[in-house]
DNA sequence: TAACGATCCTGATAGC
DNA sequence: TGCTATCAGGATCGTT
């Protein structure tokens, strides 16, 4: 499920892939992917024809390629309009080369398949990720759900089996604070429906001190403030299980009754557990094939109890839990992560 | 106004 | 073999 590391995988790559490249044609093949979009697929298209790709911005799990240059060419500062995407829970972003050109190798590749660092060769991603994802990475049509076509013949594809994720091409309004409006870009500027989208644990204009604040005002239970994104954005139901492991905290604690201290770890820890996957490239492109095919291994160098029930917890040996929450499962250790007293 | 639960969706898998 | 039920979960919307 992309979270925040995954997702700026994907942006880095979309920064290295199709920055400067214009766009020739969209063809939206599936109606659920352009649904939030005013004026549905046709407006999309219309606005993103003739369009360059000026940057390629993030906040929290949301996405957005600038489009800064007019039909004339003619660049706008700060940016006016942008191409938002959400991946949902399955969505991928793959730049499909023309023949022969950039990339000799190119054959459709995932945008977030560069787990080497900039400037080295892309690595292969069939040699660094476990077959059952490699499977998964497609030369298929299968979920191809919207294609944009460069002028230069290379394609961008929107690739989404469960089709939660969408595109929309928005206007821009301004971040109110005058700090940048996401990671990738200094432009001060963010998608309208972007606007209530609070700053995530990565983003240095992120105030802790005030984060602490509201979490502390908010009277529900920690692991839904985590998951809340005009809170706090990026974070997602595994790195909130691996964040509370870590904190030491149970998700059903109450927000009002945590002591600041604790909030500061748990979002230390959140930062932590971020940084490190993203480090690794994103913990996986998509966490379903790993519980189905039992790529633990892939898994395990970062996750300490996501999806992990029934075995020992790292930091105690205590056998691990699953618990409903949120209509929703919640991985934590018995031991480490004692339940609050359900109060009347 | 804040909190919270239902809902959307697809495909793999388990169980019968 | 084929059918049905279950599960995964981010964001939004309606209800309390």
């Amino acid at each position: 499920m992309p979270e925040l590391p995954e997702v700026e995988t994907v942006r880095a790559g979309l920064a290295r892939r199709v920055l400067g490249r214009t766009v020739a044609e969209v063809e939206v093949r599936h109606p659920r992917a352009t649904r939030r979009q005013p004026g549905g697929a046709a407006e999309l298209a219309a606005r993103l024809r003739g369009r360059t790709f000026t940057a390629a911005v993030r906040r929290g799990k949301y996405l957005w390629l600038t489009v800064g240059e007019d039909d004339d060419g003619r660049s706008q500062t700060p940016p006016s309009e942008a191409l938002l995407a959400h991946l949902g829970m399955s969505g991928q972003m793959l730049v499909q080369e023309p023949e022969g050109a950039r990339r000799a190798e190119s054959e459709t590749v995932a945008v977030g398949e560069h787990l080497a660092p900039a400037g080295e060769r892309h690595l292969d991603l069939t040699a660094t990720l476990p077959p059952t994802l490699v499977r998964d990475v497609p030369a298929t049509t299968a979920h191809l759900r919207v294609r944009l076509a460069f002028t230069d013949g290379g394609e961008l594809w929107f690739v989404d089996q469960r089709t939660f994720g969408h595109l929309m091409a928005v206007d821009t309004v301004p971040t109110g604070d005058g700090a940048p409006g996401g990671y990738g870009s200094d432009a001060a500027v963010l998608p309208e429906p972007v606007a209530h989208i609070a700053r995530d644990l990565l983003d240095p204009a992120l105030d802790r001190a005030d984060l602490v604040r509201r979490t502390r005002a908010r009277r529900t239970e920690v692991k839904r403030a985590l998951l809340d994104q005009s809170l706090v954005s990026g974070v997602g139901n595994i790195y909130a299980d691996e964040a509370l492991w870590r904190a030491r905290l149970h998700g059903t604690r109450r927000t009002d009754l945590l002591r600041p201290a604790q909030l500061r770890d748990l979002f230390d820890a959140a930062t932590e557990v971020m940084t490190e996957a993203l480090a690794a490239g994103g913990t996986s492109f998509d966490a379903l094939y790993v519980d189905v095919d039992g790529a633990a291994g892939y898994f395990a160098r970062s996750l300490a109890v996501y999806g992990r029930v029934g075995r020992p917890c790292p930091r105690c040996g205590a056998t691990l839990r699953r618990e409903e929450f949120m209509n929703r499962s919640s991985f934590s250790c018995p031991r480490c992560q004692r339940r609050p007293p359900v109060r009347a």
